[in-house]
DNA sequence: CGCTTGCTTGGAGTGCACTCTAGGTAAGTA
DNA sequence: TACTTACCTAGAGTGCACTCCAAGCAAGCG
């Protein structure tokens, strides 16, 4: 394989959106609201004008599962994506974007671990006596 | 002050609604909302009508805000209310609700690790290389 | 041929957890 | 007296992230 093809193997039409749920996990409506609020590119359609999805775009996704299960808001989702459309130039504000979102995550670490004490004091009490609330 | 003086002391009502949200910092609105669906018991009125709560609904809020900031959704402190409601023979239960949602908060600190790695590496990318998505 | 399956669209609907509105009462202050 | 502040109610509205609906098209199967 030359390095040519390579290089765009993963923007080859490959998926239909069936298989896009199957793989990812979201719904075929997620998949379609996605591409209306601008959060994945319009992908290749076939000639009987059905969307088919290529590599980068599970990759994509994949990424964006990621900062979803972080709780990441669509509004940030759709920033990010705004500064990889806008292609070079945009790697600082895009990193600058991940490491914000990073101690987010690591403050709602620290927060969850926190309440989770509370949580574990709580059941030791019921565990000694039969009077608390 | 006689013990039996004490027991009661914290049910004395004591704070209207604009000191509950000053100590809770949740909004009266949903205060009253809590309330309404049955999350809070109705409080002691004033001669006027107005709410006036105690030291155990400070407390008992203080809790929710526990069960809150965990990820517990209404419906499930909702029932962890009407057990306490339901009053002794129920603790067996409440304990059982408390461990399982404990269970669930592990689970999700587990997530979100396993997820901020996902983003550590994206982020080393960005600082290494300048052509990543 | 009829039926099912899988896809298409724009727009409406859902569930959660608040959050606010409108219209009112009562107390305190200039 | 006029005004401000804090509270009251029932019920409507908001923002988020989906989730579904109705109506239609194309392919494959018995």
């Amino acid at each position: 394989m030359s390095e040519a093809t390579a290089m765009t193997a993963e923007l080859v039409p490959r998926y239909t959106i069936g298989e896009v749920v199957e793989r990812t996990g979201l719904s075929a409506h997620t998949l379609r609201w996605y591409e209306r609020i601008g959060l994945l590119d319009h992908p290749a359609r076939s000639h009987h004008g059905q969307r088919r999805f290529c590599d980068a775009d599970l990759g994509w996704l994949a990424f964006l599962g990621n900062l979803r299960a972080t709780g990441m808001p669509v509004a940030g989702m759709l920033r990010y994506a705004e500064l990889v459309r806008a292609g070079a130039g945009t790697e600082a504000e895009r990193r600058e974007l991940l490491v914000e979102h990073r101690e987010e995550v690591l403050a709602r670490i620290r927060d969850l671990q926190a309440n989770l004490l509370v949580l574990d004091y709580k059941i030791d009490l019921y565990g000694e006596r039969q009077d608390c609330t």
